[in-house]
DNA sequence: TGAAATGTTGGGGCG
DNA sequence: ACGCCCCAACATTTC
């Protein structure tokens, strides 16, 4: 019988398709399940509040389906090449499993603890679960990494990723070697971000949370199924449109690895016989995150520096009260206002209007890209140093494939384009519930009388504009341009 | 994955 | 019938 294998589980929180742990029961002995808690060893971005929060609940769930199949979850805190070196000495295991990270804190990590291991003739395998094709797949004519999407698309669209994995029946456990630790009071789910902003207690919170999320693997496979039966097939026109079920939702899914994109591209795949426009818009979002890992792997001081150089020099104002009303969905504008605040409530904002509230921060109110990268750091369940740097890097036009400086979304033109009837306004900013449609994104140009028979009082129940649109528009187009 | 400013066109009112 | 103007609708340019 073969001695026991570590699966060292990090962000594959899975059964399904996962490299690590089937090689580790393909081996034959027993295997160690293990997750370790080690925020210090990401610095400078440990996980944030809410990201703490869903993991807590995905880890419990993945030490369920783990028993279920023979092996219960181990969880432990410290170092992580000490905690690995402690397991292996008390399961006298002989291997280490896990898939591969592509953040530059936990690659460095990875790289000296896999070092450490091999020297101390431990066997090691890394495996990728987390991207469709690695970011060394996919390289340009001169051999280089792509900085526009659309030709890293192209590529993209021609190869077909590898098929998933099944998940393995028996998994066969260990004794267990002592009581896991449980899980660190700084991992619990935190309310600070949502209790701070929303003055909501937190038992509230908790059931809002509940009803909008179910972290773990059974979860993630509900949530794809439900929507490649629903609004999959209308993908394209309804994914713009924040009050509608009209995205997959499976982002903090996807970052956790409570399913891996190989699943979520074949599942889509196979699904998408009647709608093959829609499954095409829908891959390309999956290539989004692809290109954003590709961009994180090759240039890894983007979370922290702009990709064009030049941005390093642009004069970002400081404006600590600006900052707070758009943090607080305070600033006068119903779009911005009520997706940050569907943020603040459920850890997730619609994608588009992720667009519109950063165009705001970055070119509106002129504040750094980078407080309102750690704000969604922070707040956002689906929080993904990747996928959040491209995407701010993206707004403050300072990124690969960024928007052009000239670009300035209009929050009302946006709000009467994507949420026409504002619905998605009325339901995260009820003090405009009652407000008509034709002013829901503009209600200090309605009528007295239509916002009296609203029960709207500006500056009372619901702030003027911290800012005058268009003339905050001429300012960061003469900011811009200097660049 | 923008929006505003500017230019062009064409229908209709009107003398 | 005709030219003129107005202006909405659409297209193009510019930021």
């Amino acid at each position: 019988m073969p001695a026991p294998s570590i699966v060292w589980f990090r962000r594959d929180l899975r059964l399904a398709d996962h490299p690590a742990l089937q090689a580790a029961v393909r081996r034959g002995g027993a295997v160690v399940p293990l997750f370790i808690w080690a925020p210090a060893e990401e610095k400078p971005w440990p996980p944030g509040a809410a990201s703490r929060g869903w993991l807590q609940h995905s880890l419990a769930h993945l030490d369920r389906t783990l028993r279920r199949r023979g092996a219960a979850l181990l969880v432990r805190q410290g170092r992580s090449a000490e905690v690995l070196r402690a397991v292996l000495r008390e399961t006298g295991a002989d291997a280490v499993f896990w898939n591969r990270l592509y953040e530059p804190a936990a690659r460095r990590r990875d790289g000296r603890v896999a070092a450490a291991l091999r020297r101390q003739g431990v066997t090691v395998e890394t495996f990728n679960a987390g991207l469709l094709w690695e970011p060394d797949d996919i390289l340009n004519g001169q051999g280089r990494p792509f900085q526009v999407f659309t030709p890293f698309w192209r590529q993209c669209e021609v190869r077909v990723p590898a098929p998933p994995l099944p998940a393995p029946k028996i998994i066969l456990g260990v004794e267990r070697v002592n009581v896991p630790a449980t899980f660190g009071a700084e991992c619990v789910n935190n309310p600070e971000a949502t209790g701070t902003v929303t003055g909501s207690a937190p038992e509230e919170v908790a059931s809002r949370w509940a009803a909008a999320w179910q972290p773990g693997e059974a979860g993630a496979q509900a949530r794809l199924r439900e929507f490649l039966a629903g609004s999959a097939a209308d993908y394209p026109r309804r994914r713009d449109q924040p009050a509608l079920p009209g995205t997959s939702r499976l982002s903090p899914q996807l970052h956790f690895g409570e399913l891996s994109p190989r699943q979520v591209w074949h599942a889509v795949q196979a699904a998408a016989g009647g709608w093959r426009r829609a499954a095409g818009a829908f891959r390309r979002q999956l290539a989004w995150r692809e290109f954003a890992h590709h961009l994180l792997w090759h240039f890894p001081h983007t979370p922290e520096q702009p990709l064009r150089a030049a941005y390093a020099r642009f004069p970002w104002r400081r404006d600590a009260s600006a900052l707070r009303a758009w943090q607080r969905g305070q600033t006068g504008f119903p779009l911005v206002d009520a997706g940050m605040r569907e943020l603040a409530q459920t850890g997730w904002m619609h994608n588009r209007v992720r667009m519109v509230v950063a165009s705001f921060l970055v070119k509106d109110l002129l504040l750094p890209w980078t407080a309102g990268a750690r704000w969604f750091w922070e707040t956002l369940v689906d929080a993904d140093l990747a996928n959040n740097t491209l995407g701010w890097q993206w707004a403050a036009g300072c990124g690969a494939d960024a928007a052009p400086y000239f670009r300035v979304f209009n929050p009302v033109l946006q709000g009467r384009k994507c949420d026409p009837a504002g619905d998605y306004v009325r339901r995260w900013v009820p003090e405009l519930a009652r407000l008509d449609a034709r002013w829901i994104h503009r209600p200090w140009q309605a009528p007295a009388a239509a916002l009296q028979c609203a029960g709207v009082v500006l500056g009372r129940t619901y702030p003027r504009p911290i800012v005058d649109h268009a003339a905050a528009r001429l300012r960061a187009l003469d900011a811009f341009y200097r660049m």
